[in-house]
DNA sequence: CTCCCCACTCTTTTT
DNA sequence: GAGTGGGGAG
């Protein structure tokens, strides 16, 4: 024995059920990771199971990463052979075999946000659609939901009824689904969804994952959405050894389509599940952890529980109220500068969270003076520059040709006189002929009215021809190098703005050191590095990656990022009612909004281990235009005794501190009253509450009753299965066919 | 074809 | 406040 002895109770148990569904509801700080860890090695060790058989999914790559250093520690030989992965990076290992069966080529480009965008813009302006009354942001919304829900835009269309806009959203859902396949383009959703198609339509293939995936391990549980729950269910359906893991209070990604319902349900999913709740938390002082309880223990929904410590108090919360952000920022990098220059600390024990990007850049500037390191993460994504998408478009056109964005967005850039009007002609023989721009490119002598641009789109082709044979002798690494050098890319930055081109040429440097770690990292693995390898490297990097505990640094970063972190001295910025809980959601009509946002806050909490400083401005920019904000009501949830306001601050300052003091005291008082009567109405209600039947209502139909749809007509239910917010019915129509669809949206009528 | 200026929108969070 | 897109001049 050894290893195993280590692990409370609860962790053990957890550990030792190996087989079946499992549910292990993880608090803040529970030591989850090492669950999980534990398990695989148990697994391994004790159960025998082939480390082969063995799947983790994890969020990002870091946690994936941290993952597998762990189990490497605790396991001997063999555990190179687990598959520890992200959603998207799984899907993406099985597409690149197995797409081909639904019609793609398996060297597939993925399309990022910023793709996307561009991708939409186009279709919308195919589609003649107005932008400025269909904002692209909002199809790109609608499509993402849809594709999450895994509605395909058929089924968009049919459930959009007589409704105008959902009309329109259906023919660009339709239209941006053609594009990108004409692309041979995966945006996000797609990975998943396409994964999910994969399973459901080869038998062989899902078969074969079965069989290699015995053991699943899913991390982070409460912020899948129904796409990763069915990717999840069709994978472990068969052996049925799912144990996921995850805390319901810390779902904050409801507006990416995580469900929520996911994890409140499992056991209705999944009968036999055990579900084991680890509630001793091992990271936080107990003030911390008080005051993280209070302020959750506002939200209705949620599994029980409540988290504990055997740690001490600890000392008290700090809360601190400024006039503007600029004091915020000043008093937050002083009271790091402190602590390091007492020694107590180093700069990386700190980090500094926010509810939005936009408030990193004050805190950015009194670091620079303060000369204080720091990392922001977050924000513009490093391959989301300007430079480096237009040098990626260089190495997707030659890996990729039928990639039409980025053929498109280098296809001018250094500016080689290929002017809109050209491009344009181009795109329209591209489309009356069906071929992808880049054959059209090649074939630019037959296209009418291209005149004198011939000669240049000829020499752009032959660089591309050229750059593609060089790809098949060169290293990576050479090939960008040798782009760079022939299309005097940095010549024409500096041209441009020579002030800005010193930033940029950085982060040229930067990319180039990235593909050469790529192709060292490969060497390492005895894998050959290969163009496309690289590019879908890069296109499912998040920043959080890149974080590195044993740089010192102060961090910066917001609530969502954070998650999954922990540091010794915490600080959450800007707790003003308006920035956070979000404007947003305060106006918002539906109540669990707020209770997002307050769950957001609840993850912020429980980041810090030793010490939490709360503050907030009553005054600060946004958009161009200053603000008044009360502070936040999640502050007045937090008990008072826990908090203190300090009093190193002179004259007028110190009375304000006082006033506030009282104030706090007040609401508090007030806040506790409201909560005890709230929580008699929330026990009176629950029957009503209950997530079992979704939407509050029940089916008035069941399996083998006649319905009729106002599409399909007459049909028998053949099944219903209980599916994230609604249900899933199945219904064997009599025309068209079995078809499977959502309870809501199909709004069958019993006959 | 390119450059420059103006107006407009955006911001809540991201794999 | 910044980044983007559109329109107009050269």
């Amino acid at each position: 024995m050894g290893i195993y002895d280590t692990l409370n109770e609860q962790q053990r148990e957890a550990v030792l059920h190996t087989e079946g569904p499992l549910l292990i509801l993880a608090g803040a700080g529970s030591g989850k990771t090492r669950v999980l860890t534990h398990r695989i090695a148990y697994l391994i060790e004790e159960m025998g199971v082939n480390p082969w058989n063995i799947l983790a999914i994890t969020f990002t790559n870091k946690a994936a990463g941290e993952m597998r250093e762990r189990v490497d520690n605790l396991v001997g030989i063999g555990s190179d052979s687990i598959w520890v992965s992200t959603f998207h990076s799984a899907c993406v290992r099985i597409l690149r075999r197995y797409i081909g069966l639904l019609g793609y080529d398996t060297n597939f480009t993925i399309y990022d946000s910023d793709d996307q965008k561009t991708l939409m813009r186009d279709v919308c302006r195919m589609l003649n659609v107005d932008t400025k009354m269909f904002k692209e942001r909002m199809f790109l919304g609608a499509v993402s939901h849809a594709k999450e829900e895994l509605i395909t835009p058929q089924e968009f269309r049919l459930e959009a009824g007589g409704d105008f806009v959902k009309l329109k959203v259906a023919d660009v859902y339709e239209e941006y689904e053609k594009q990108l396949r004409a692309n041979n383009a995966l945006d996000f959703d797609d990975l998943l969804v396409k994964t999910v198609q994969l399973f459901q339509t080869q038998a062989d293939v899902l078969d074969h994952y079965q069989e290699r995936f015995r053991y699943i391990m899913v991390d982070e549980y409460q912020d899948t959405n129904t796409v990763q729950f069915e990717l999840v269910r069709i994978l472990s359906s068969k052996y049925r050894n799912l144990c996921v893991v995850g805390d319901d209070d810390q779902s904050i990604y409801k507006f990416r389509g995580a469900n929520i319902r996911n994890i409140l349900n499992f056991e209705q999913f999944f009968e036999d599940a055990r579900v084991i709740k680890l509630e001793q938390n091992y990271r936080s002082t107990g003030n911390i952890l008080n005051a993280a309880n209070a302020v959750i223990r506002h939200n209705a929904g949620r599994k029980d529980k409540t988290l504990w410590t055997a740690n001490g108090d600890g000392g008290k919360l700090e809360f601190r109220q400024f006039d503007t952000a600029y004091d915020e920022a000043e008093y937050i990098v002083g009271d790091i500068a402190g602590s390091v220059k007492k020694e107590e600390r180093t700069y990386n024990d700190h980090a500094i969270l926010y509810r939005t990007n936009a408030q990193s850049r004050v805190f950015e500037e009194k670091f620079v003076t303060a000369n204080i390191p720091y990392k922001i993460v977050g924000g513009v994504n490093f391959y989301a520059r300007r430079e480096i998408k237009d040098l990626l478009s260089y190495l997707k056109t030659v890996d990729n040709g039928k990639d039409d964005l980025a053929v498109r967005r280098i296809i001018n850039v250094p500016k080689r006189g290929i002017g809109l009007t050209s491009v344009n002609r181009v795109q329209e023989y591209a489309a009356s002929r069906e071929i992808s721009f880049y054959e059209a490119l090649q074939a630019a002598d037959l296209i009418p009215g291209i005149g004198r641009g011939l000669a240049k789109l000829e020499s752009f082709t032959a660089l591309i021809e050229h750059y593609k044979a060089d790809a098949q002798e060169m290293s990576v690494s050479d090939l960008m190098k040798e782009i760079i050098e022939e299309t005097g890319y940095i010549e024409s930055l500096e041209n441009e703005d020579a002030e800005e081109a010193e930033a940029r040429i950085e982060n040229i440097d930067e990319l180039i050191s990235k593909i050469a770690a790529y192709e060292e990292m490969c060497g390492d693995m005895d894998m050959p590095a290969t163009l496309g390898g690289f590019l879908e490297e890069v296109a499912l990097v998040a920043d959080i990656d890149s974080l590195d505990e044993n740089s010192d640094y102060v961090v910066l970063m917001t609530l969502h990022s954070a998650k999954g972190l922990e540091f010794p001295h915490v600080y959450l910025a800007g707790l003003e009612d308006g920035l956070f809980p979000s404007y947003m959601s305060i106006t918002s009509d539906d109540l669990e909004d707020i209770e997002e946002e307050r769950r957001l806050c609840y993850v912020g909490i429980t980041r810090a281990e030793e010490e939490l400083t709360l503050t907030c401005a009553r005054r600060r920019m946004v958009r161009g235009e200053t603000q008044y904000n009360r502070m936040s009501r999640f502050l007045k949830e937090i008990p008072v005794e826990l908090v203190s306001t300090g009093e190193t601050f002179a004259g007028e300052m110190e009375d304000a501190q006082k006033e506030l003091q009282k104030e706090l005291q007040k609401r508090n008082a007030y806040t506790q009253a409201k909560q005890a009567f709230q929580t008699k109405v929330y026990a009176a209600a629950k029957p009503a509450k209950q997530f079992g039947s979704p939407s509050g209502s029940s089916l008035d139909y069941e399996v083998g009753d006649r319905v009729r749809h106002v599409k399909f007509g007459e049909g028998t239910v053949t099944g219903i299965i209980e599916g994230g917010r609604d249900y899933e019915v199945t219904v064997d129509f009599d025309g068209p066919g079995t078809k499977k669809m959502f309870a809501a949206f199909a709004k069958l009528q019993k006959m």
